[in-house]
DNA sequence: CTGTTAGCGCGTTCAG
DNA sequence: CTGAACGCGCTAACAG
């Protein structure tokens, strides 16, 4: 709480205000930590000392002694998507109510990248790491060295480990039965080229509204596009053009953003020409015109749980059984969406 | 490269290794950090070793030994503001090519957790940080503890250090002309309640402008909002109502947002009925009707410029001259700018 | 080229 | 209640 050191080239330790306090480093490690026995006058003495002398302790030794770090680790595919940056936030306001650090890394939905990440948390001894899995190995290597880990929003690792997720069936099902409600029996469906259980999730959603309907799955209608693809317009087009939907149904917050522009930009009217569906609330969905029907998920609660869930299980321990949370989506409507034209 | 370790219990350590491939501890350290003379045999055996043992350093120990990490600190007020978003992106980019570690903490806005999260750097030995400073105790801290610290975006600290910001004086100055120029004369000025030189450069411009263009200067246009309030766009709707101006100048991309909503929702044209120009482009700007014209700046490369300054510092010295760099931001023309109505 | 020695800063025994 | 001693894992001398 007070001003830096005198001298600013050498840190201060222990045993420099152990020193200046005329005890030793034990007594003062003791008062500072708070742990252990200290005389009323001695903690008093060398707490001031510390302050005045502006005492950060070295979190290296601390942690090269506890054998266990206070900052867990977060990797997150990407940092400017608002749905991540919503799980940053939720993490970090429970992390932070428990004192931990949060350490934010992005792999950019690269398995190499995050593999990277994952290393580094490893080497910093990280007693547990949050993340939205992109490859398998990453919670398997973490889980073989011992952390805690949980996976968030999708999960990927066949080694069982904590989660918490989305019901995506459910969420892919609703928009999906929306649509057909309306009329639309050429739905297009926009998602990713992964195996992330997000979107296989949201498909098998759709997949069970147009049996439920009786409507043939045409596998023509569905585009995987590549994460960070260059040309995720252009696929949008070209679907556009060899299937003729009648609506589109965007698995996530940012197709919902490409396949709008694509239609703006054909001219093309929504929903009188074709509807669209999003999935994932973010802010502009209610500033264009018409605003968009979507599927809403609760991000920052998303962000929560899986801190409170590591939280848990450091301390609680491995032996816990592996929990996973899901949690509803559910559908707005809004005005993107409307019979389609005879 | 490879799998993870036997026993996850137990992390292996340098001496694990060594023992392993029949050398010293030293030996390993040598070959693994590539340091120091090895024979070509030992390297190999260790190598192997190190890999099939899933041997990861100890980055505490390491940190401890060389009194230096290898993680640069970030801390920017609101990771969920795509701004900010932008400059952590830019920095990473450029952070791991050079093969530091981005750690990024969020204070919001707020001092004291600014504070906090500048105190865990400190703890950590952190050579470097980049801030987005709110308060100027942060930097003054830091300095005085021995790290680096460039200030981005916006300065505050009264110690010398490197920057990167824009020329926001400029900004404000044409987004208050090209308002002028379609003869506005009752501009309000949406801005924040800080010290920031960001607001303070952009309040700047628009006085300069308008004194330019023989426009008094009227305090009752300009709102000083604090940041996060939560009543910020009741102030709005004041001022609309108390000062009627004909053209909004929002001097950030939030505030614009906000600023926006409450044009639509008192069902005023833009930009027929009033007009607006925001600072800091995001996406939503052409997305909306009519797309808004804005001082677009060069969010990417502040964050990269960043940390390469850092970068510079870390290689160069204390003893280098400090160095800020200016930015240039620049006003694009859209939609939601236009003649008052008479 | 290699091993031995020493110490980074701290927390934790264990005797006093 | 306190201090001395030790070691966490790693790297940097320094001899050999």
């Amino acid at each position: 709480m007070t001003m830096a050191p005198e001298s600013p080239l050498r840190p201060v330790t222990l045993a420099d205000i152990a020193r200046e306090a005329g005890t030793s480093a034990s007594t003062a490690s003791r008062a500072l930590s708070g742990r252990g026995y200290v005389s009323e006058s001695a903690r008093d003495r060398l707490l001031a000392v510390a302050d005045r002398l502006g005492y950060v302790p070295n979190a290296s030794a601390q942690t090269l002694k506890k054998r266990r770090s206070r900052v867990v680790g977060v990797v997150l595919s990407a940092l400017d998507n608002q749905f991540y940056a919503g799980l940053a936030a939720g993490i970090e306001q429970v992390l932070r109510e428990a004192n931990y650090q949060m350490v934010l890394v992005g792999d950019n939905s690269d398995p190499a990248e995050e593999l990277a990440g994952v290393r580094t948390f490893i080497a910093m001894r990280t007693p547990g790491v949050i993340m939205t899995p992109v490859g398998a190995d990453a919670s398997r290597i973490l889980l073989g060295h011992g952390a805690a880990v949980v996976e968030v929003d999708r999960r990927l690792s066949d080694e069982p480990c904590d989660a918490v997720v989305i019901d995506n069936e459910r969420g892919g099902r609703e928009a999906t039965m929306h649509l057909v409600g309306q009329g639309h029996r050429r739905i297009a469906l926009l998602g990713v080229d992964t195996d992330w259980t997000t979107d296989a999730g949201r498909l098998n959603g759709y997949r069970t509204a147009l049996k439920n309907s009786g409507i043939p799955f045409d596998r023509r209608l569905v585009a995987s596009i590549p994460v960070r693809a260059l040309d995720t317009e252009a696929r949008i087009e070209a679907l556009l053009d060899s299937a003729s939907p009648t609506a589109f149904f965007a698995a996530n917050n940012e197709l919902a953003e490409r396949a709008w522009h694509v239609l703006r930009r054909r001219g093309l009217r929504i929903p009188t020409d074709i509807s669209l569906v999003g999935f994932d609330d973010v802010p502009w969905m209610v500033m264009v015109d018409p605003p968009i029907t979507v599927v809403d998920q609760p991000t920052l609660e998303l962000g929560r749980s899986a801190a409170r869930l590591l939280l848990r299980r450091l301390n609680g321990g491995p032996t816990l059984a592996p929990a996973v949370e899901v949690l509803q989506p559910h559908l707005v409507i809004r005005g993107s969406t409307g019979f389609p034209r005879a």
